[in-house]
DNA sequence: AGCATTTTATTGAATCTTCAAAAGTTTCCC
DNA sequence: GGGAAACTTTTGAAGATTCAATAAAATGCT
């Protein structure tokens, strides 16, 4: 059993504090200028840069990279607000696609500008050029390994 | 209103990926093998390597960046299960102090190589000594510009 | 075709988090 | 001392997330 070395702790910790601050920052960020958490505002998000303005649920639970249940409970909670549709996909009789009204559209437009300068001001605005780019590499590296579960139950079998 | 460029937008999606999934994996990771979020795992630990492995509520809630509102309720909580308890402070008697009891601490004795593990492998095996020291750089300056909230409501008064 | 397996999406219950309000205590200041 | 203001912690209700179970439809296999 190999422990954390010392930087390695000191790099957890900071990690873990910036994440906890930083999520905590944005969601109340957005509950006050757009009355719905981080999460929520993201899917609005994507949708929108999507052919169409609507995507199908699991594509959008993988693209967001929230599960299906999550995503189920929070479009039902969107489509509530009319910022959010659903429409069957023709195609495949099991499927739902989400899309995105126009008052959900203008809903971001309205609500995006402050967004942006609240992640400018609390990550960008402070980096260099070089961090940017280490960041994003190092996200990278991180979400690939978690992206397809490595370890699965049964290793042997694979 | 300045936005964001290509390559923050780059790394602004792999990071927001990047801890969606790590939270998600970390959650789980702990909830099967310590029946307990990260979280409430984190206040444990961090209980752990205080004098006395006890903390007044606020420092407490300070160290590890929730509010006090949240503490409450997950010291209720592992109370319940019995690895913390509540000893009022001699000193303000407004005070409550966690501490952490034996069981507690035999939890984490016990949960803990796994969760290092897991933190291992979703992390630190894969970025070089370059990269991590650039991780805790770039956290530690994220934290700091959040750690005291910037803008005030009315700036022209500080 | 027929039947098991897999996939898609949703649901409800339990748990966790947030927010605002509350009660008790200390501090500040005159 | 005395009263306003600030601080500490808890509480309950509303909202969000997880997990397991469900239903419906598609796919695969023989």
């Amino acid at each position: 059993m190999k422990w954390l070395s010392t930087e390695e702790q000191a790099a957890w910790r900071a990690f873990l504090h910036a994440t906890t601050l930083l999520e905590d920052h944005l969601d109340r960020q957005l509950q006050r200028d757009a009355g719905m958490p981080h999460m929520y505002y993201a899917l609005l998000s994507t949708l929108s840069e999507t052919p169409g303005r609507r995507m199908r649920m699991t594509e959008l639970a993988e693209k967001t990279k929230i599960t299906r249940s999550r995503l189920s409970h929070a479009v039902a909670r969107l489509e509530g607000n009319g910022w959010l549709r659903r429409e069957s996909c023709p195609s495949d009789r099991r499927g739902q696609i989400a899309v995105l009204t126009d008052a959900g559209y203008e809903e971001l437009v309205r609500t995006a500008p402050g967004h942006v300068t609240a992640v400018r001001t609390a990550i960008f605005d402070r980096l260099s050029p070089d961090q940017v780019k280490q960041l994003g590499e190092i996200s990278q590296i991180i979400a690939d390994g978690l992206h397809e579960p490595e370890g699965a139950d049964v290793p042997w079998l694979r």
